[in-house]
DNA sequence: TATGAATGAGCTTTCATTCAT
DNA sequence: CATGAATGAAAGCTCATTCAT
């Protein structure tokens, strides 16, 4: 990847970011670079290319912690905690880049979603392969694993919609935080677990 | 509401679901409704306005969630368990309007987003104080309360990404799921907590 | 004319004088007299025969102050006099309707606007033919009256751009301060005509 | 200005003199330059844009004759002459143009307009300054310049709509004539000025 | 007499993209 | 590599008018 290209693609981050996919126009882009509209398409493919890049690089970065965290040691409680620390820290450096990839990816074309969906879905798989791994070395205690993967998916990457560089946590900060509350949970001790299910 | 206004607004809601707010066209409304382009307009002021009013119901019927929930009784907890009851029966059950707040709030104007940055806000602090209710009573521990509504959010946001109501969990059994797994989390009985921080 | 037909009328000179024709709405009309548009069309046949009856009822005052000024007696110079009183008069009481006659009537259809320029050019025959009255009396002095007729024609409906009921001189005022330059010129005395002539 | 810059605006002034700005669509001006719809907005950023810009070189026009005049030499009366002289020329060279600005700057948004008047109000005011500069110099006599001022300039606007370049009088012609008028006037030598008072 | 609903036609403008230079 | 010019398509919206009630 050129400079250029390199240029190129974080203004299409942030701008897809500020003002989202559709709202940004090739003009804006060309702007954004210093280029004329026309001069864009020596490096890229089209607008849409561009959102697809953008797309499959976040999801790749993601996929890159969860290899990292599955061939790493260790019962599945420690995995988990590693990947999460991962995510977090990754979600943190590179907000913009989550919000672009959950908030925009619809604008693709049907084949490139579905690409974006299979991939995600890898993600979320491995993220409850490795909480199952956690039960059965008996590191790790739950009900419904793929629930409980999706519960933490959806608590961390909501991050990216309030997450500031200086904000009153810092990323390892916020990890911390959050698995010592998947861990532990909120209820003090021992507690009768059948009150509140009843609402 | 007459019964045409009801039928745009929930046309409105399907199609800026699928195919996104930019991408759906007034002329898709106009088709999913059976009027002409020129007739929509006797009941909608225009095609933002109709997103801001769906974002603001949307919003809306949450805080009414909230507000039943505090005028509840009994403990934090009891509340927070409620709350989230609520919320996620709710989003459940309009997932499609939930997914159009949260995907598409970012294309009204400037004003409108302040408006919706300035509900949403609301309730997550009026979550945050139900957990910081139970801290006090003794029915919750939490460390950080504001960060522990962060993640219940999150995750139960998260809901609307994958909820399919033909799917293996009710609404209840989801909402169910994951408040014990708030609750209890996922480490068995004692834990030392020191370990699990290193990464 | 009912008192409703009134209304619109007046409140259509308002508005195309205000707005300009093509930038006044049937709506801005409707709301102007407090009817729904639907209901406008109870008393007129559309807008442009609107501008037509309007434009018509414009030149029709001017023309009949050309017969009353005709067939009153005296001198050419005594009826010319008569009569750009009476037009100055007319023009200051509705400066509006002539804002909308001289910048509007290009809106009409072929057929209305070569009515409407019948109808000016007779007023404008009828004001040269005065001054060659006045002429052939001896009353006037004039190498080119059709020439000087425009010239007047074009001084005092020139008035309906800055006249205001408030301003420094009254409309008789007005037309006196006029036909005193008309009658006798800037000039000084006797002058030599000659050497202004050549630039 | 490039070539198509110039056919741009030339073919906007026959079409807004023709048809109006409101009723000239952009499809009509494409139409008469031979370019797509879209292909105008590399030239103009509007239309409305596009009626200031005409608008303002109309103006524009007038006040270098304005300023031309009145660093020339001679009389009062001269200047005056001088500058009926050009102002007369520049309508009939320019009638067209003339009729857009006088009819169409209305279609203005506020704030052009305000610019129109202001430029307009410098040149009204330049020319009843060289009244006044014939008056002190007595080389003119008249009661009140002002009022002579707008009379004159009534009377060489009001050319644009009766002037035909296949007409009987040349422009020079219509100028001369018109200049002697306001000098000399329609009575003829000694005239009684009070009886023609009275209506 | 009054109107809510409806519409076909049209508007100005923006867009992503292509291509000759 | 870079770009000015060009474009087909489509966008959101407004318009004057009609008509059943």
């Amino acid at each position: 990847v050129s400079q250029r290209e390199a240029a190129i693609y974080s203004a299409a981050v942030r701008l897809f970011r500020d003002k989202g996919y559709h709202a940004t126009s090739v003009q804006d882009l060309a702007d954004a670079v210093g280029l004329q509209k026309a001069s864009l398409y020596h490096y890229i493919r089209g607008k849409e290319d561009l959102l697809l890049r953008l797309t499959r690089d976040a999801i790749a970065g993601h996929l890159e912690d969860l290899a990292a965290a599955e061939v790493s040691g260790g019962t599945g409680r420690q995995r988990l905690v590693r990947l999460l620390f991962a995510h977090v820290r990754r979600i943190c450096a590179n907000s913009d880049l989550l919000t672009v990839l959950l908030r925009e990816a619809h604008a693709l074309s049907p084949p490139a979603q579905e690409e974006v969906r299979r991939l995600s879905a890898r993600y979320q798989h491995g993220l409850a392969g490795v909480v199952v791994d956690g039960v059965q070395d008996g590191s790790l205690t739950v009900a419904d694993p793929a629930l409980a993967a999706l519960a933490l998916l959806g608590a961390v990457n909501w991050i990216h919609r309030w997450y500031r560089p200086e904000g009153r946590l810092s990323p390892d900060e916020i990890a911390a935080g959050m698995i010592d509350l998947f861990l532990h949970g909120l209820a003090p001790a021992p507690s009768a677990r059948e009150e509140e299910m009843q609402e």
